[in-house]
RNA sequence: GGGGGGUUUCCCGAGCGGUCAAAGGGGUCAGACUGUAAAUCUGAUGGCUCAGCCUUCGCAGGUUCGAAUCCUGCACCCCCCA
């Protein structure tokens, strides 16, 4: 498989330090590169998605892909495509986020594919013991200010009157570039591969290790993930989208892909997807004659959520989002409900207002916390937007019974067309 | 210190003695349409034991058969003069 040829045609290569050479060196096969992911969060999150899936690709066509947990670099704070100085993040933090990223990490890569098995790494591990006056004599002796200055990374900075660059993340670049030669040393890593504001701290690498006598490194960009407007992706109103279930739930993660706009799909197939380079242009074809069926939507959602959480956690989203979307809810236990309407108020009533004439469906709407008042309760079911396990209730004399159970003991009760709640009824 | 204007239901804003739970707009909520989109259209929008009743128009009193509307006092906001 051509690699090069292949994430050219997805769009993933936004610069190379070497257009000309680096299909052929590619295409030979048992390279080793490297991506890094800095501990700046508790988890990966869709940003962190494409490098990652372009270790994953490459490792697939037989290179040696390594994973690096930035546990040093987390500690200084990455300039690049930042505006502002960030706060330091207490080393406690960090290391808990190392803890975190690289549990997720190692989910996207093969560690046992023998020559090629991935591997992972923290350049805390060889951070940790150099001092700093070492450092600068062996290190930062090879780093022309004036160079550093002309880093985009550096220099939108500097312009600034409020507050500019503090003298720690103007050093973040020699600490990335030395992880590059480091592990060009210690595993014969040749290749960086990272966003398209990694540009500087990549070209850094490569120049520092030619100083030092490693000779030449290459590095590759990819796009950052972003919409047709430019704004990034993978933002909600919610927050982020992340990549761990505890984050981010399988039915969340699925509905976010489900819901990307037409004018972004196939560039996400392209980026993010595992589907072939003829299923994607055949959507986008499907796409052109008739959006409004949105099938490509619904295979990256598909295979995102399934590259992320599983069968099992695609098959969840998926029952999810057929129940949160209206189909009637009948015969289901109150495990799968509690699951599915993770996020859905609940309340609890005895048992026994079953019985007799049953719980009226006004007081049911006003007690769930769907109406604020009886006449409210009553306005919806009239306007017709009262629903009883996705069933619309027209009646206002309606009474709930014990028949009207979607579970061992809730029923769940919907006021328009996504405000749920649910009734338990011990 | 003196003079003038204001305070209305979630917001803006009409109302200036009865027909006012209070125009209109926004927002919100439903419904239709639709692609789980956007736009559009329709309806609703104080509460309740709902053909009726109760509570709302800065606060407290008063006039009147009857007040958001008139009078008095108080509080807060704005403008002009000093």
């Amino acid at each position: 498989m051509d690699i090069f040829a292949e994430l050219t045609w997805r769009q993933s290569i936004h610069q190379t330090t070497d257009d000309a050479f680096l299909p052929g060196w590619l295409a030979a096969g048992g390279r080793t590169l490297y991506a890094g992911f800095d501990p700046t969060s508790n988890g990966l999150h869709v940003g962190n998605f494409v490098p990652l899936m372009m270790l994953r690709r490459f490792q697939r066509a037989g290179h040696k892909p390594i994973a690096l947990a930035g546990g040093a670099t987390g500690m200084i704070g990455d300039p690049s495509g930042k505006s502002d100085e960030r706060n330091l993040l207490c080393e406690e933090t960090i290391q808990a986020n190392v803890a975190a990223i690289s549990t997720e990490l190692r989910q996207f890569l093969d560690f046992d594919a023998g020559p090629h098995a991935a591997q992972l790494v923290n350049n805390y591990q060889w951070m940790k013991d150099w001092s700093y006056l070492r450092f600068l004599r062996e290190i930062g002796k090879n780093f022309p200010v004036n160079v550093m200055l002309a880093k985009d990374s550096v220099r939108g900075r500097l312009d600034r009157d409020d507050g500019g660059i503090s003298y720690t993340e103007f050093s973040y670049m020699l600490l990335q570039a030395y992880d590059f030669v480091k592990l060009h040393s210690d595993y014969g890593c040749e290749l960086q591969v990272g966003g398209s504001d990694q540009w500087g701290n990549i070209t850094a690498g490569i120049d520092l290790a030619r100083r030092m006598g490693h000779g030449q490194l290459y590095g590759i960009t990819c796009p950052l993930l972003t919409k047709r407007d430019g704004t990034k992706m993978g933002k909600t109103e919610a927050g982020a989208i992340w990549l761990s279930p505890q984050k981010t739930s399988p039915y969340a993660f699925y509905q976010y892909w489900y819901n990307v706009e037409d004018d972004d799909v196939g560039n996400c197939l392209r980026l993010l997807s595992e589907l072939s380079r003829d299923e994607i242009e055949s959507l986008d074809a499907a796409r052109a004659a008739d959006a409004g069926r949105r099938d490509s939507q619904q295979r990256l959602a598909e295979d995102l959520t399934r590259l992320v959480h599983g069968d099992q956690g695609l098959a969840k989203a998926r029952q999810a989002s057929q129940v949160l979307f209206g189909a009637e809810i009948d015969d289901l236990s109150d495990a799968d409900l509690a699951e599915i309407f993770a996020d859905v108020p609940s309340s609890q009533l005895a048992r026994d207002r079953l019985s007799g004439d049953g719980l009226n469906i006004i007081d049911a709407l006003t007690h769930a916390g769907l109406a604020n008042s009886k006449a409210e309760a009553r306005r919806t079911i009239t306007q017709g937007g009262a629903y009883v396990n996705n069933r619309r209730v027209e009646d206002i004399e309606r009474n709930l019974k014990a028949d009207d159970l979607a579970s061992e003991s809730i029923v769940v009760l919907r006021a328009g067309k996504k405000r749920y709640a649910l009734l338990s009824f011990q």
